[in-house]
DNA sequence: GCGATGCTTCGGTTACGATCGAACTATGAA
DNA sequence: TTCATAGTTCGATCGTAACCGAAGCATCGC
């Protein structure tokens, strides 16, 4: 009889529909922020913020503070199993759940984060920077080498500048189209700043994308080849 | 962001204590009686029939209605691979639940089920009966043939007493245990009477368990012998 | 017909948890 | 320092769902 609150418990945390939306939300492998995820579950971020508190403390989920970001993630593998297979179970009822959609791919390429570039490109520029030994992993963080300044000078960013500013110049941050580190910190902004004022790119009004122009793809690409 | 309510829907379902033991209780493949399930879910008869009933509306439960009772087992085995993940899952997190324990195995070789026969023996009855052509299914029901009711006779049951009843003479019965129909009805009944008679098999006091004598059991074995 | 049993439905209580406003903490940038 | 943004914590409200007693059906066996 007294079997002990075992599937119950997970159920119940998966049971409410604010944190059911956001635990399908981060079935994609994407970290996000706890406003996204409130955005997500249609709820205020207070609540959201207690939503998130009991998946942790449930073990479903698993955070990473990053600035004065939070960003969420699915606590590991199996969770995300356990999602997918009660999303494949719902739908097999007849609860046939509304598609993602096209999901902007241009969002996934090249967007703004914070004030850093992220997605496919953001991820490639640091993959690029750290096998040209422009940047090295120190402990969690990354640091700028001799090399890399001297680089960096060529395309017209002075380090001895961002230097000035409070802000760190190197920073890894977690992509989530790509769920892999991409460059932030002030060293971060200047690089899409200077691509934004070269014209390769531009912002887009209401999305977060960065759209590239066909040459300043071209431009970018050679500056960051990924080699084989 | 509107998605529906989906996972939300079995999450919550599974999420109440009294609905994950009945769950639980059910994913060996057993169906049990709504009173059980109330005994399993430490809740009173009433409150198990709405749980029930919310259980059938979302898809989890089927119900097959017996006479006057009423047995409920999993819709299907989707949800008891569900159910199953759900607690491995659960396990994994470090939720370990009491183990079921040994279970008595006399209860599942033969039991009382009401007034007859259940158990492994309760079915196996019944298969011989059916393979020596003494009853026949005839629908979802059984008949008994004259084949039957001579072989019967033999044994010292006479079916015509058992006829002037209004209790149907033959039944099939879902036996729990071991998830296959076992022999029910007055000639159920007549049966399991006559082995307690001819002290082949005696009730337990406690448990609703059949406990037959080694002589008992020969004799049971060689009349209802199992062809390969 | 009768009483007994298994289960459901109804009505009303109770308790838990989702929700948000407001206040508080922490990080970042100027 | 000051302001802005991201999140958490507190406090209180509100709904909903679990729960049980009691009454209502249905089935069985007599």
């Amino acid at each position: 009889m007294k079997e002990g609150p075992d599937i119950a418990q997970i159920g119940a945390l998966i049971g409410d529909p604010a944190r059911a939306n956001m635990l399908a939300a981060l079935t994609g492998g994407r970290a996000l922020t706890a406003t996204e995820l409130a955005g997500v579950g249609g709820i205020t971020v207070q609540t959201a913020s207690t939503h998130l508190a009991k998946l942790e403390a449930g073990g479903l989920l698993a955070q990473r503070k990053q600035g004065r970001h939070r960003y969420f993630t699915l606590a590991d593998e199996a969770v995300a199993r356990l999602i997918e297979s009660m999303m494949g179970f719902a739908a097999g009822r007849g609860h046939l759940r509304h598609q993602p959609g096209p999901k902007e791919p241009a969002l996934r390429k090249a967007r703004i984060c914070y004030d850093h570039l992220a997605g496919d490109y953001g991820v490639r520029m640091l993959d690029s920077l750290i096998a040209s030994s422009s940047i090295e992993a120190v402990g969690e963080g990354l640091a700028l080498t001799e090399k890399g300044e001297s680089d960096l000078k060529r395309i017209g960013i002075d380090v001895s500048d961002l230097r000035s500013s409070r802000r760190p110049l190197c920073r890894s941050c977690l992509d989530w189209s790509e769920r892999r580190a991409h460059l932030a910190g002030s060293l971060g902004k200047a690089l899409l700043s200077s691509f934004l004022d070269k014209g390769w790119a531009r912002r887009t009004a209401e999305s977060r994308s960065i759209l590239f122009s066909p040459e300043g793809d071209r431009q970018f690409l050679k500056l960051f080849p990924v080699d084989a």
